[in-house]
DNA sequence: TTCGTCATGTAATGGGTTACATGATTAC
DNA sequence: GTAATCATGTAACCCATTACATGACGAA
């Protein structure tokens, strides 16, 4: 129950785990640096937060610097901070290794892939493979329907569908790629499998290998 | 007022245009023929063709084969078959037309374009042309942001963005070369701007010329 | 006769947006 | 001092889904 938002749940709890931050910072980062998958707004954002907080995954800091102006220059005056408890993070490390049937959609897998720099190997292999498995169901699909339909569409409607079929092809062809980059990569990542005791794990940077962006 | 659901009241209309059809088999082509881009439940489906009628856009045949036997294969025994009336024939010429601002994305400009077989050609060209720059102006945002973010972002998020933008790049490609296409088409088409009194203009069978689908 | 599929719906819920209301702080 | 942006929220709504309820029809 209170099964409060997917997706905007797990990226607040990812975002919070990297540091603590006041609403507002957190939704620009959201749409911003985390953003290329979806934008959220106050409406949604606040009230999430709040069953957050309910939940215990999360403090809130009214960060009280009163009397200590120091560093004015780490925030302006803090507002309502949060921050991730030890069981917020333990929750968060359970989503991430969590494989339900829909943690392989679009968004959910963007939003995990987001935060493959704070993920063990052992996990990044499985999601990548449930998410390659997941399109090339889909495009058993989309060819079975094809087959089933041809000659009845017209060429406008068959040219959509090739293009949503290689564009599926595509980040298949995407994911084999970092697959392999993955297993290519230093086997030794075990920071306690299902404990994430050490915290951090980018013993290898995080490198996904990009081939030359330009 | 009473704006129900966008693209689904669109695609009613828009398939309804083609031929009648009882609710079940709309669904079936909303998420087969159609459905490479969304699919629908009956939850949805049924209240929007209610409000569809209600509109006077579409009128429920019962199909009153009351007392006609005589053709049991026809329909099982005539379920609600709906039509689309004179002006939900003229909604959805405009819905065609119109250019919202909101016209451009993911969902509505697939939705449009599965119906570019009924569309004449100037607004086929108009709808791909805004589609390419409303993709433009995604490109400018996410450039302009991974410029501003640069090192701050682990590798893994960086090739998150890189392969969007990749994406996003592809689909204007392929913008190109379908309007290319369009333009290198016969310039004779004009059923009359504004109105579509020429119902159908397939006059060129709507031939996007794909080019070798393997 | 029972099972699968066709066929039509409704109520509760979900997960989000928009528009609104409010106010503090900074830049000019 | 005034405008922009930072910052936090709420209420009303939107569009859709899920699970449920119902029933006719054809085939095994």
């Amino acid at each position: 129950m209170s099964k409060r938002s997917g997706i905007l749940e797990f990226a607040v709890l990812g975002l919070l785990r990297e540091s603590p931050m006041h609403g507002y910072e957190l939704r620009k980062r959201l749409n911003t640096s985390l953003g290329v998958f979806r934008a959220f707004s106050y409406g949604s954002l606040y009230p999430c937060l709040k069953t957050l907080v309910a939940q215990g995954w999360l403090i809130e800091e009214t960060a009280p610097d009163s009397d200590s102006p120091a560093t004015p220059l780490a925030g302006r005056r803090a507002k309502i901070v949060y921050r991730l408890t030890a069981a917020g993070k333990e929750h968060f490390e359970e989503l991430l290794a969590h494989s339900g049937p829909d943690a392989w959609e679009d968004e959910h897998f963007a939003a995990r892939f987001a935060f493959f720099g704070q993920t063990s190997k052992d996990v990044r292999m499985r999601v990548l493979e449930g998410r390659r498995s997941r399109l090339e169901e889909r495009l058993e699909k989309m060819r079975a329907s094809l087959a089933r339909t041809r000659e009845r569409l017209d060429d406008y409607t068959l040219e959509l569908q090739r293009h949503g079929m290689e564009s599926v092809e595509r980040e298949v062809r995407w994911l084999n790629e970092l697959i392999e980059t993955e297993r290519a990569g230093r086997t030794d990542n075990r920071p306690g499998t299902g404990r994430a005791d050490n915290d951090n794990n980018q013993e290898n940077g995080g490198r996904p290998e990009s081939r030359g962006t330009a």
